[in-house]
DNA sequence: CATGAATGAGCTTTCATTCAT
DNA sequence: TATGAATGAAAGCTCATTCAT
């Protein structure tokens, strides 16, 4: 139907704002006014597809979160060994927040502040199930530490986080070298012996 | 003289309320109002130690951040060993951000937000230079992989910070055990061979 | 005709909410869409029945005000002798603003505040010419003061929406006994000697 | 002092502005915009002296009704005879209602509407307590009938109310001979035999 | 006839900041 | 130095009304 199809491409133009406006000058700097201007509609439609403006903000945390955990697990199955896995995974995240600045640099924010609600926080984190079942397994076989999987995401994939922060910062790009070195460390932070 | 003390006394309840509201209720919920409210003094007053918020939030940051590193370096000195030295300060870092988990929880904020001048943050990480010494020596005595300290930081540092987050969120501490652990995560990631 | 028919109930509907939505929250609080809702159409809809708001307050007050007049005047002729004719009337009254609260409450909002246009509040007022002639009766025949029609109201008829502004406050009902003396005291204000 | 008396001014304004407005648009009519714009400050200026809309609404009332009340007993001692009493406290509240139409209307509006708090209504009553007890007085004395304090407000003060509203619908006012009238059928409703 | 989607205008309230004292 | 009072601007949000379908 067009008019569903022009209901979505609305809602995303709101988000995509929001988006924007919340990176670039933070959660008290994207106005409903400002998003909507953004999204060229009034105000007044913000309500339509979104109960408020923190309603607005979980949603868009959940889309993005979404988004970042299916590129995560890209071309990812169960069947491959812990290594193989571990290494796929570690690189699509790292592609995704080092090349899609943007969505990462909002889930840092969400991450790091109180902007959005603590249960949306929760609802975003199921979908990394299947990084902790393969360190599971790992640990099971001996390959990966032992550890909380608070640890294992600390050191082997949150500092990602950081490298985001500095191209962001510097307007640099990492080279490949670079990421080999940082996937190197990561891998030697939780791997046995 | 019992003005000037008077004076920095007014002066840290300021920073104190703002860096509690910040915490609590985010940058937009710390308005001038009840920062004056929490630390007893008229909103005008405020203007009198700082020129506006974003001077306020800047300098709140600065003095955390320099807090922060003079916790970081306490009882270190540049003729300790390399691993003894960075075993030192990861632990003098541990210790502060799993502790004082208003200031690191700030710092987090600030460090992941547009909320603080990118200027600001410059000024605030000339403090980690022994740091970078120890690290640069660790190279130069192969002890420490020749990776950038960007990487070097992302990897045996800034897991820290996730650890506080999730004892933040979670109300949750970690064990003595636990932190053995993350030390020897952060040293396997770094460390040569 | 179905769709007269349908017609019909949909206009009744949107009064019917109306009614209800401006005695539970006042006229502030009875917006279009709430009422649209609460009659379950689209707020579209309402001004296919009405020109505005301000139309549909004016026609709910009149319907409102014409079934009031309809129950007053109930078995009543002119033939009746005057304190007989007066005695139904009043009885007649009195149990539609006790009974029928919510008419009541919604007459007596409007006729105390602007919200009904003071054009419409006047055609309301033809309704009650029996009331008038009745008392004009009386008084030739020396049973009633010879005062003005005003007064007459006020003292005999107004005082019952008092009774009822109390019996919604207090979520009382008045007795039989305390409604004899009512009525008394309404003859004995108006009645000659 | 001089700020304080400015203070007292600039609430009163405030207060006179909102009664205007609400007189002439009803609840809804009267925004914090258009009191500030009467009353001459900014909006925000507004929340210095009130919680609320809804709070300036209550103290609005509260005061009017105060204001009503030390009219309606003016010169009244309770030694006075039970009829010199009524009738010194009638003629008070007639002339009130009748000159300071402003006032009246409002209490008017507040009295039959839900814009007033119920808890606030019911702090305005107990200014009336002298009334109640002369009536209390009256009963034993056999002077007036012995009927619930309802049903004597009812039938010999709440009719003024009407007659105001006449006066200011048709810009009208009643006779001096009209108003003996008035007061002949309040006391012939209440009065013994 | 009926609607869901859309909106500009306006709502109540709060903001960062200023200024007379 | 310190303030309480004041404010224009802007916040989040709701309104009565319209219009393409």
């Amino acid at each position: 139907m067009v008019t569903l199809e022009k209901s979505i491409k609305k809602r995303k133009a709101l988000l995509k704002a929001t988006l924007n406006l919340v990176n670039n000058s933070g959660f008290q700097g994207a106005s409903m006014s400002k998003i909507a201007r953004m999204a060229k509609v009034s105000p007044a439609t913000i309500y339509l597809y979104f109960e408020n403006k923190q309603d607005l903000i979980n949603q868009l945390y959940l889309e993005v979160k979404e988004d970042f955990s299916k590129a995560a697990f890209e071309n990812y199955t169960d069947s491959m060994s812990i290594k193989d896995g571990f290494e796929l995974i570690w690189h699509n995240i790292a592609r995704y927040k080092l090349n899609q600045v943007e969505y990462a640099y909002f889930l840092s924010q969400a991450d790091n502040t109180p902007i959005v609600d603590q249960q949306t926080i929760e609802k975003g984190l199921v979908n990394l199930q299947p990084l902790l079942d393969l360190w599971n397994r790992g640990i099971e076989e001996n390959v990966i530490k032992p550890y909380s999987p608070y640890l294992l995401y600390a050191y082997s994939i949150y500092p990602i986080a950081f490298l985001m922060t500095i191209q962001k910062r510097e307007a640099y790009v990492f080279s490949d070298a670079c990421l080999k070195n940082a996937f190197q460390a990561a891998w030697d932070s939780i791997k046995m012996k």
